[in-house]
RNA sequence: GGUGUCGUGGCCGAGUGGCUAGGCAGUGGUCUGCAACACCAUCUACAGCGGUUCGAAUCCGCUCGACACCUCCA
């Protein structure tokens, strides 16, 4: 029955960014999971930092998919309203690249959400249940900007909307996500320069009265104009999961002010507060800083994957790389560097290989070596402790050693324990961690090679049964030049492609 | 300046009051015609200084260092 976990061997844990703790997860209706996530601007092509992000909510989704839940997940796109910076001149970013480019601003979103979906592909991330945007979205926000009016939250300026936030605060907790308290923000404030339509620096705008030169604009019963950054998530996650749901995601840099202005929003307009519980993934960084596009310190997927970087020594597959990245913890800050990504290389290729070898293990009729059942339920309660795919990788890594040993006979598995691991791993590799067997890819996409290959060690076998070394070397050599690998055990030889 | 996170062995990266994380690299062995693969064994740790405790890398304090947010960023 749908909403069932498969499991109950320990209960799933979240850490919550809002009390700081794991807590046992409980969805609002059984067996049913809402989640939001943050998704990008589509400005400009998107970073290896903003993917790392996306991965890790994908995990997320895979995970509790394969727990059994239903779960609509939605992730927005911006496509207005994303501001160069919060001051009073600040400029629409697709706007403005837009104006840079010399193109219509939709042209510009449309180009970047294709390259954006294009990189999700590749790395093997499930499409989001619906994938919203701001700008399809406009009335909507309209609609809440009136709410919050009429809620006494916001108010006019000069064409523009504020949200109000000191009034907010009277009420409400305006920090109570990124732990600050509003006298401490007034405190540090630095002098407002610039005249301001707000009444106080901490104000954010719901509603901006556009600029004569501004390109994007709607018409609004204020101005015309375009909404706040912040608005478009509370209208998409309200409208498609309702005034409260269960889980909203997005980067650690979000926290604030973005998701500390979504909670304000939320309760302005609905009067409870939006979100059970709260995830943020960190970031991912390249020598030891941030990964951002304004610094520059970014690389690519595609110069990544084509190798054409100043960063790496070779191109890396995008399954190695979210290989990579699940072995660390989506809460954990990740450094990228050459070194990490080829011992993630070589972990990977070791784990697929396992997974072709389990296929042909043999059954028989006692397992020793390894309690298959406690096996699952750890990898089980890996997962269940906040998506700890590090541990889960680790758990994997017994059960490859187990596979490996049980093919060189010193191990043995029954038919029933065979099962249930090839599933178990089936399920855990490439249902929920995503992964992707770049060797059985290439196998099925190409008999014709693999015909070839399975020729040359049929050739090579009888070379080194006829003691020709110096033939069955070369073949073995001259393969492996071109990348392709022989491996000879006691059932025979076997290649992998490297 | 404010808020928060973190500092683990050659590298990456989990965990945590007492029990081997794991991957990569290294060393010794088994296998092999020789190798590679695989397997077995094994070596380098918990920033520094104090404190709590029978016991701390894990809790507390201080010092040093790093990063993030406070202005756009996943």
């Amino acid at each position: 029955m749908a909403g069932a976990p498969l499991y109950k061997s320990s209960e799933l844990k979240i850490y919550n960014s809002i009390s700081g703790q794991k807590e046992i997860f409980t969805p609002i209706t059984e067996g049913n999971i809402g989640m939001y996530v943050c998704g990008p601007t589509v400005y400009s092509n998107v970073h290896l930092g903003n993917c790392r992000t996306f991965i890790s909510f994908d995990m997320v989704y895979r995970y509790l998919k394969h727990l059994g839940y239903k779960v609509r997940y939605v992730r927005n796109i911006t496509d207005a309203g994303h501001l160069e910076n919060d001051a009073d001149d600040g400029e629409d970013k697709v706007a403005k690249k837009a104006r840079l480019e010399q193109l219509e601003p939709m042209e510009i979103v449309q180009r970047y959400t294709l390259d954006f979906h294009n990189v999700m592909a590749k790395f093997n991330t499930f499409s989001p249940s619906i994938e919203p945007t701001a700008t399809g979205h406009i009335v909507e926000q309209i609609e809440i900007i009136k709410t919050i009016i009429d809620n006494g939250f916001a108010y006019v300026s000069n064409g523009s909307v504020y949200f109000d936030v000191k009034k907010f605060n009277e009420t409400n907790h305006y920090g109570k996500l990124s732990g600050r308290n509003l006298e401490d923000m007034i405190a540090n404030t630095r002098e407002l320069t610039a005249q301001s339509d707000k009444r106080n620096p901490q104000d954010f705008a719901l509603w901006k009265k556009a600029e004569p030169q501004h390109i994007m604009r709607w018409p609004s019963p204020w101005s015309d104009g375009f909404p706040g950054w912040h608005l478009e998530c509370t209208v998409m996650s309200t409208k498609y999961l309702g005034e409260q749901f269960d889980i909203h995601g997005g980067g650690m840099d979000l926290k604030f002010p973005h998701h500390e202005c979504e909670i304000a929003q939320g309760e302005a307009a609905c009067g409870q507060t939006p979100v059970n519980y709260w995830m943020h993934a960190n970031m991912l960084t390249l020598n030891g800083k941030k990964m951002s596009k304004s610094t520059g310190n970014t690389i690519s997927p595609g110069e990544l994957f084509s190798g054409n970087n100043d960063f790496l020594d070779k191109p890396f597959d995008p399954s190695i790389v979210r290989f990579f990245m699940m072995q660390a913890h989506y809460r954990s800050i990740l450094d990228f560097s050459n070194d990490a990504l080829e011992a993630s290389e070589k972990g990977f290729l070791k784990l697929m290989e396992a997974i072709q070898t389990v296929e042909r293990l043999q059954a028989t009729k006692k397992t020793e070596g390894l309690n298959i059942n406690q096996w699952i339920s750890e990898c089980y309660e890996a997962m269940n402790d906040d998506f700890n795919t590090p541990i889960l990788i680790a758990k994997l890594f017994d059960a490859v050693k187990f596979i490996n040993t049980v093919k060189e006979q010193k191990a043995s598995i029954n038919e029933v324990d065979l099962i249930l691991l090839r599933n178990a791993l089936h399920g855990f590799v490439f249902g929920v961690l995503g992964l992707v067997n770049i060797n059985e890819v290439a196998s099925d996409t190409s008999d014709k090679l693999s015909g070839t290959v399975e020729l040359l060690i049929k050739l090579r076998a009888e070379a080194r049964a006829n003691k020709d070394f110096a033939t069955s070397d070369k073949i073995r050599d001259e393969l492996l030049a071109i990348g392709i690998q022989l491996k000879d055990s006691r059932e025979g030889t076997t290649f992998a492609l490297n």
